[in-house]
DNA sequence: AATTCGGGGAA
DNA sequence: TTCCCAGAATT
């Protein structure tokens, strides 16, 4: 704010007048009929299942990389029920490379409690997805809405950045998601009074779209946007982000991350090994034995690995 | 509100 | 090297 006290009522030059929703519904919904991409998730006849594996798969995982495991995924567990049966060690192996393999036990017990308490059914109420293991404020509005055609508000890392461009005039929406940006998130939903959400789903998949594609976070396709000449970061001149808004980077090298990844990647070669022999083993020369051996209990008590006696492999593998 | 949890491709 | 990717669970 600059030290120059302004007129009553005066704008201040820098503040940017954000757009009317509704045009911005048009444009941008408009834009999605065009130019989404063809993602088997998106298949009318993709069940709902198929979409909440996408979803999980998708969290924090770019599309490019899920498609391959989400095809296998749905080709081997078609059903709640087939995934709920599945030896967990097969699920870690197919889940191969995705990232967040915690992720891929969460999916498979999400499976075994729809087959308990929802008839092996997917269900369609928020609350009862979110009730799911792995199934957090995102995910649930997501499989409401894209599988059920449920006007939920779903805002996730693409409808933040495009919401805080676009509306707030920010280059950056921040690291964390604050109250004032669900509350944009929910005001900006278009009405479901006439058309029962058609209008709210759509809105909410061409919005993530549109960050996926157009309004990137690191050089939006600014020539190209749909809406470019109604938002609000572009009216202020494009602003670069503010050191806040920036995302300190994950430490990646030497983190116990780095250190289970490695060692996940032994066992899902699929035969045990001896524990000294694995984390000897690792391409990792920096670590710590110390820290080895804290990541293969770590993976042991997240039940991502077994353990008995010397003996270390997949759940499920070393038997009884 | 801050940390932890994988992994790879592009800038 | 750093950044970023349809987040969730835990503290």
């Amino acid at each position: 704010m600059p030290e120059t006290v302004l007129p009553e009522g005066a704008a201040v030059a820098d503040a940017p007048i954000p757009p009317a929703p509704d045009d911005v519904h048009t444009r941008v919904i408009d834009w999605f009929a065009e130019a989404a991409r063809d993602l088997p998730w998106r298949r009318p006849e993709c069940t709902p299942w198929g979409v909440l594996v996408s979803e999980i798969m998708l969290q924090q995982t770019p599309v490019v990389r899920v498609l391959p495991r989400w095809e296998e995924w749905l080709h081997r567990w078609p059903t709640p029920a087939a995934c709920a049966a599945a030896p967990s060690a097969e699920i870690l192996t197919v889940w191969d490379r995705l990232g967040y393999p915690r992720r891929a036990l969460r999916l498979q017990a999400a499976a075994e409690a729809i087959v308990e308490r929802h008839d092996g059914e997917v269900p369609a109420d928020p609350e009862a997805l979110r009730a799911l293991p792995g199934i957090g404020e995102y995910t649930a509005a997501a499989v409401s809405c894209f599988a059920f055609g449920i006007p939920e508000v779903v805002v996730d890392t693409n409808i933040r950045r495009a919401h805080a461009r676009i509306f707030t005039g920010v280059a950056l929406p921040g690291q964390t998601y604050t109250a004032a940006q669900r509350r944009l998130a929910r005001d900006l939903m278009p009405d479901t009074d006439d058309d029962g959400g058609r209008r709210a789903c759509a809105w909410n998949a061409a919005t993530m779209e549109l960050g996926a594609l157009i309004c990137t976070a690191r050089s939006p396709q600014c020539a190209i946007c749909p809406v470019a000449d109604l938002c609000a970061w572009r009216a202020a001149g494009s602003p670069p982000p503010t050191e806040e808004q920036k995302t300190r980077g994950q430490a990646w090298a030497g983190t116990d991350r780095q250190v289970r990844g490695a060692i996940m990647a032994v066992l899902r070669r699929g035969e045990p090994v001896q524990a000294e022999t694995l984390l000897a083993g690792l391409p990792l020369p920096e670590a710590e034995d110390d820290q080895r051996r804290r990541c293969l209990d770590s993976l042991v008590r997240d039940g991502l690995a077994e353990r008995r006696g010397d003996i270390v492999a997949l759940p499920g593998v070393l038997g009884g």
